[in-house]
DNA sequence: ATGATAACATGACAAATATCATATTTTTTT
DNA sequence: AAAAAAATATGATATTTGTCATGTTATCAT
């Protein structure tokens, strides 16, 4: 396993901030983990104790609403920290971390990076930047849920998917998810989802090859309403 | 104007976590702000510099969705800070807040704050903390929103206001908003908002006068589905 | 106090979404 | 490859929510 001081990973969240004695260290006690597509990372309510490094794959962080339905908060891909609010909180996790691909991820114990989260402002400053645009994202997916029709949400979750994820080889979109897991980011039922999603297909805006999708008309997306 | 280091107020934030010094500098540049019900302290696409600190009153931070109508995504209270995000990045808000009581608030320029945040580790941890909570509430909002019911979301935030904000002498609930306020913090339209609060005063669950709301049977609106 | 304005209320209807039932297809297991 | 299980698809229908119209009440400025 690469050591943090030259993974290229680390240059799209706050790590790349530490010293170089600081990734030393971190890369000693690190843990490398393997996830397979379906593994449940961490439950809500679980207390973590440590962050996740994301070097490749997508995993989805969800929480159980009071009606029993799993709601899709954020999609977490390469180079994002996942668990930063257990290292300024001793709270347990009010999320639930699902990897949807294999996924490879470096486990950084929290006591091992507290420090430098003390000791060193520059790495505080990026935590605090990357935690503020996660806030920030938050308000807008909360506007989206609250005040755009389910086939917006649908339209452009698409669209995100297309734009930062990318496609494989056969235009198909890289991140395969189910129209359960589409119905729980768009926050619909299943059925609702899969009855727009073959709408979309009936108009031509995307297609499908069993649960594959590929966008066809990205711009008629655009302008769902 | 009361000075900072003897202020009340701050023990609800984070600048309770500034040194006696650190706060004697703070309050020697702040600005008393105060304003009426009704007017906005800042607007979506501004660049604030410098983060508000609310003495007394209530403001709404909302967000304009690409519908036209604005999304109400935080109350923010006594003790709250306001426009932490503008102390990590030089990004424009993307967030308005208007009044919604008469306030006072002291304003603390950023360049003022700026040095404290890297040089004084427990201050940064507390702001990260802060940060860190807001997240989590703003995804608990994001399910709500996602998975609740009109109803219910309206009901939530009857119980909200009456156990953050308290009733006045009469048991009316403090802070008085007007039907299309409740439609915007619920994400639904305004008559929908009307029409629902009309159910509940039918049901007894509440009883207005004007617009003041007084909630008549709290236990009921906690079983609403 | 009074007219003007904004906020609230409610009916009628349309549109969006959820729910339940039941096929069909795809994927997984044996 | 066949059987079983899971996921997808779709119809029928109920419920929720939005929209437009219109009337009423409260609030504000003069």
């Amino acid at each position: 396993m690469s050591k943090c001081e030259s993974c290229i990973i680390k240059e799209f969240n706050s790590l790349k901030s530490l010293t170089r004695e600081e990734l030393m260290r971190v890369s000693a006690c690190k843990t490398g983990k393997v996830y397979k597509k379906g593994h449940v990372i961490f439950e809500e309510g679980e207390t973590l104790n440590g962050v996740y490094c994301v070097r490749s794959g997508v995993c989805k962080l969800t929480k159980l609403s009071e009606n029993g339905k799993d709601q899709v908060v954020k999609l977490v891909v390469k180079g994002d920290l996942l668990g930063k609010r257990s290292l300024v909180s001793d709270q347990k996790t009010n999320l639930s971390a699902v990897a949807l691909n294999d996924m490879e991820m470096c486990f950084i114990p929290k006591s091992e990076i507290m420090s430098d989260l003390s000791k060193n402002p520059k790495f505080t400053m990026d935590v605090l930047r990357e935690m503020a645009s996660d806030l920030k994202e938050s308000d807008e997916s909360l506007v989206n849920m609250a005040q755009k029709s389910v086939k917006r949400r649908m339209a452009e979750i698409l669209m995100y998917s297309h734009d930062n994820f990318g496609t494989d080889n056969e235009d198909y979109l890289s991140i395969v998810l189910s129209r359960e897991d589409y119905a729980s980011i768009v926050g619909t039922a299943t059925e609702s989802a899969i009855r727009i999603l073959s709408q979309f297909k009936k108009e031509g805006l995307i297609s499908t090859q069993g649960k594959r999708i590929k966008v066809e008309d990205y711009n008629s997306l655009k302008w769902i309403e």
